[in-house]
DNA sequence: CCTAAACAGGATAAAATTATCCTGTTTAGT
DNA sequence: ACTAAACAGGATAATTTTATCCTGTTTAGG
């Protein structure tokens, strides 16, 4: 797994907030958790801290929520969304845990897992939320299972 | 974090097997453990998986301990290793979390993370424990971080 | 056949991650 | 002002992962 549960619900939650705030909406709670598939109140404390990393802006009382700035939404990776989320990830550890693993001390897989991490840090790197955000408008993308009962609405 | 702290140190202590192997050795759980600088319980339940998983072989007994048949080195990867302790290890999963992520209906990375997850993939497959046995013996690669006192061979 | 060294495996504990709860503060609209 | 909707944040609970403990079985060697 590469990210944690809290960093998959944040990303699903930003790109949901960066699609509605292209609209000019604002989303809720309640909007995003309900859209994301996930608990509520886990939902809260990831909002929490990608408003404190600057990733959203979250707005109180009464017709409140969370949105991105659109000027912002260009400018915001995936590689901002996990660092805000997971201050622990990083991806520079050593895939066997080696404390020293390094060029001149490398572990059996060091030379490999390099070209990989640079991979990972590298589409992190590019993936921005404007075209992930409009990918989803298109419906080229999608964030969400399908529905269990399919709506027909031939009928 | 690619592995599971199990599966990391599972890995490396698969891999201190292979070279005790390769010298004709049997490792008992304490040298394991040691070498790895690892908690030994925890490595001994590690190992337990292993066993089952037909990684290694166990003698019970005084003068028992792990061992892989030489012959059998050069056939055994990374993915072996870590599908023995994890069986959850899919690289198949959605980056974010998805369960209906598939080239019909894409998450929003879907692509560049395939491209990556096949990297990874091929990197596991390709890694097999004989020559990363004998780069350990070699000297070209490393285990263990360096000992906090620095042995002075030369007094 | 007794002992000590070594693995096996079930049960339990500790720590980290995931999830929930509750109270507080903010704010639009009346 | 009052109310209801919405986020903030501390505290707590559940679950998973990591780590430990204890008892049992195996086996080489005296």
């Amino acid at each position: 797994m590469l990210f944690t549960k809290a960093c998959e619900y944040g990303i699903r939650s930003v790109l949901f907030v960066a699609k509605q705030s292209l609209e000019g909406k604002r989303s809720t709670l309640k909007e995003i958790a309900s859209e994301i598939e996930a608990p509520q109140p886990f939902v809260a404390k990831i909002m929490q801290q990608l408003v404190r990393g600057n990733v959203v802006v979250s707005v109180k009382g009464i017709s409140g929520g969370f949105y991105i700035e659109p000027s912002q939404i260009k400018e915001i990776t995936l590689t901002n969304i996990v660092f805000a989320i997971d201050k622990n990830f990083d991806s520079k550890l050593c895939a066997m845990g080696l404390k020293e693993c390094s060029e001149v001390r490398p572990c059996p897989i060091h030379h490999t897992y390099k070209a990989i991490k640079k991979d990972i840090i590298s589409m992190m790197d590019k993936s921005n939320l404007i075209e992930m955000a409009e990918s989803l408008k298109n419906g080229t993308c999608f964030l969400s299972n399908l529905p269990k009962q399919p709506i027909n609405n031939l009928q």
